[in-house]
DNA sequence: ATGTGTGAAAGCATTCACAGCT
DNA sequence: AGCTGTGAATGCTTTCACACAT
């Protein structure tokens, strides 16, 4: 997957003042995929009324186990107390600090046909760190539309307006067919990070990092195991068949 | 939380099945999950003419590196020919067979809002072996609509209709409030694999599986990736700088 | 007592590099 | 020669289990 470039100066330079100093430490991308999902627990648990919480509690609301939670957490530096448990203000500030989500990051969703609609309106993205600040389409019934406040714009003026517009990311919800073509301006727009929902994969320089969305490869999965577990036991009594089952 | 699991019962049984138990590997996860993207590659291939392909160029459709393919493919058993590579239809077959998509298992979407409306319409789940077969949702506004030849039912139905309709994957696109009462229900139906689009984890008995799909995650992974590299230096930062890590 | 933080051990996955088939 | 298939080596992740702080 994405490969990690350069690594953290020692801040000689360290123009972006806004968020503190303090030093990045260099985690684990198994970690780094997992703070979203504790973040997301963390916010639950605050919104219930809890106020601390130890890691066999956060772990289940994360659906992980505790021990891989708290050496998760461990790379962040301590913010538990031994004997009670984490803080979970404090918690959710040094994961949305490490995630960078203390600065709101601007969207460009280009594609705007059935999933980049519907991505579009997605209020998820607005409470969860992210603004939509740009639409883009080919089609020319669908540019100079309204959706959701934004104009949809053509996608030959992307390279022009995404960095007028503070886009940090970009989403691709085209065909495959025009996915590489629209990476391509992305990057020329300067944009070094992409979420991909296009099934191909994009070509892109380093530096720039790519994710990649495919639902049907999701479904393909499942039907992996579907198809595993019907060819297992043949006569299979009843359910629960305690097999050890991967995952 | 809550998460009554319970009544499971339902036999899903059904041997009708006449696949042969013995040719099954048992492969490694990480394997299962790169199978779609070679089959995708493959097609994508077969499409502009080709006839057999090596490791090297498949591999690099496929966006992996060529000894991971290999390995990959070996654990399949041997399809290719040494010094020429892999006979492109044989390799489809085979992947398919293992991925058990000869086939097309049933779909049943719950949750028909701005998501999964568009999901009912994606062209993706057809192409790739999967047919959507019933959709369901608790809004009565939406409940009797008729999206993409399919009438919406109320989800209160659903374990009285998904097992008629030969449902035998469900995809959720619900609120995160409404999640586990429908993995409950699709459990209750007979439903042992599950793809989550709503942002929460879901309790369900062993022997289901469950895969999940966050967009705000992913965007948080990029975020992070995108906070370091703008902590590293100005903006400017051209590719090719490989550095040594820190220490 | 209780529950975090962390070395050490175990388990997976990736990469290397080359033997062996065509 | 060319390219696959695969043991061996490397690196990464998870799990264990316990010292240590509160």
């Amino acid at each position: 997957m994405s490969q990690a470039t350069s690594g953290v100066g020692s801040g000689t330079g360290a123009a972006a003042g806004a968020t503190t100093p303090s030093d990045f430490p260099d985690l684990p991308e198994a970690t780094v995929a997992r703070l979203p999902e504790y973040l997301r627990a963390l916010h639950q648990l605050a919104d219930t009324g809890h106020d601390t919480v130890s890691s066999e509690a956060l772990a289940a609301a994360a659906g992980v186990n505790s021990a891989k939670l708290r050496k998760d957490l461990s790379h962040l530096g301590s913010y538990g107390t031994r004997g009670v448990g984490y803080e979970i203000s404090l918690l959710i500030a040094q994961i949305e600090h490490v995630l960078g989500l203390t600065q709101r990051r601007g969207v460009a969703l280009v594609g705007v046909g059935n999933l980049g609609h519907a991505l579009a309106g997605y209020a998820g993205f607005g409470s969860r760190g992210f603004r939509v600040v740009a639409l883009f389409d080919a089609d020319p019934r669908l540019v100079g539309k309204t959706i959701n406040g934004l104009v949809v714009r053509h996608v030959d003026l992307l390279v022009e307006f995404a960095p007028a517009e503070g886009v940090a990311i970009g989403v691709i919800a085209t065909p495959a067919s025009a996915a590489q073509a629209v990476a391509d301006m992305l990057v020329a727009a300067g944009v070094t990070s992409i979420l991909n929902f296009a099934p191909c994969v994009l070509a892109v320089p380093d530096g720039v990092d790519v994710r990649k969305v495919d639902l049907a490869i999701e479904l393909q999965i499942l039907s992996f195991h579907e198809h595993r577990k019907s060819a297992a036991g043949g006569a299979v009594a009843v359910g629960a068949g305690a097999e050890a089952l991967p995952r």
